[in-house]
DNA sequence: GTCTTGGTCAACCAACGGGTTGATCAAGGA
DNA sequence: TCCTTGATCAACCCGTTGGTTGACCAAGAC
């Protein structure tokens, strides 16, 4: 159970950052907390849509947002990022292990068994 | 070429990791490599739909295909971990450091004044 | 040759995502 | 009080996506 709320919260966090202009908006908020307004001052589109992409990263738990009168502060909630580097950071390191050990193993053979193209 | 280029690619990958039958492939293929009905037989659905996965993963860079016989081996590609690793270190670091100043402001002062927001 | 295996391509469909406009709300300011 | 500002909600449009089925291709196997 707590697998599938993990699994979900990750797909939610990937996705909204899958944006470039959400993920702008979270460099900007690195600097600092901003106003609805303000954020969407950078781009060219409807104060409705900014809000839409807010709440795409409230959602995500990658910001938070309170009031201020009629201001609605928006706050990057930074930890979500360590949910990311973890899942990231899992599988990079298994997936470097099994190249060392294949490494390893190539080494000791003489031949290479197959030709691979790979590297972009 | 710069900045565009690797904005796309950081949307790519992000958004092909948005998917949980796609994270679980990653995830399986760190493991080895693995064809495409090997993949499959995890999932629910048709050979098609995992072909479909597949394309969506390599366009992102996260795994790439060769030949083998009739067999299309899937290989993943850690490298593009590093584009990741680093968008979200870049940001947090930042907004950690700047979370470390606002507690010295803070400490710094007795009674917390008001959110003036926006530090360039 | 023909058959089987492993995958891809093409067309289609329902659902979602990002954008828009119009209406509405909540809080000051005149 | 009425008006302006900051933001959200609701409905709608349209392109993309994830799934399906059916046809097809490529390489062994018989």
């Amino acid at each position: 159970m707590a697998a599938a709320a993990v699994d979900d919260r990750l797909s939610r966090v990937f996705a909204a950052l899958a944006d470039p202009t959400r993920r702008d908006m979270v460099a900007r908020l690195c600097s600092g907390d901003a106003t609805v307004s303000q954020l969407g001052a950078a781009y060219d589109v409807s104060l409705q849509a900014v809000s839409k992409h807010l709440k795409v990263l409230e959602e995500a738990g990658l910001v938070s947002r309170s009031r201020d009168a009629q201001r609605r502060p928006v706050h990057l909630e930074a930890e979500v990022f360590d949910l990311m580097t973890k899942w990231i950071e899992r599988y990079r390191s298994e997936a470097e292990e099994r190249y060392r050990r294949l490494d390893d193993v190539l080494a000791a053979m003489d031949g290479p068994a197959e030709g691979e193209g790979a590297v972009s």
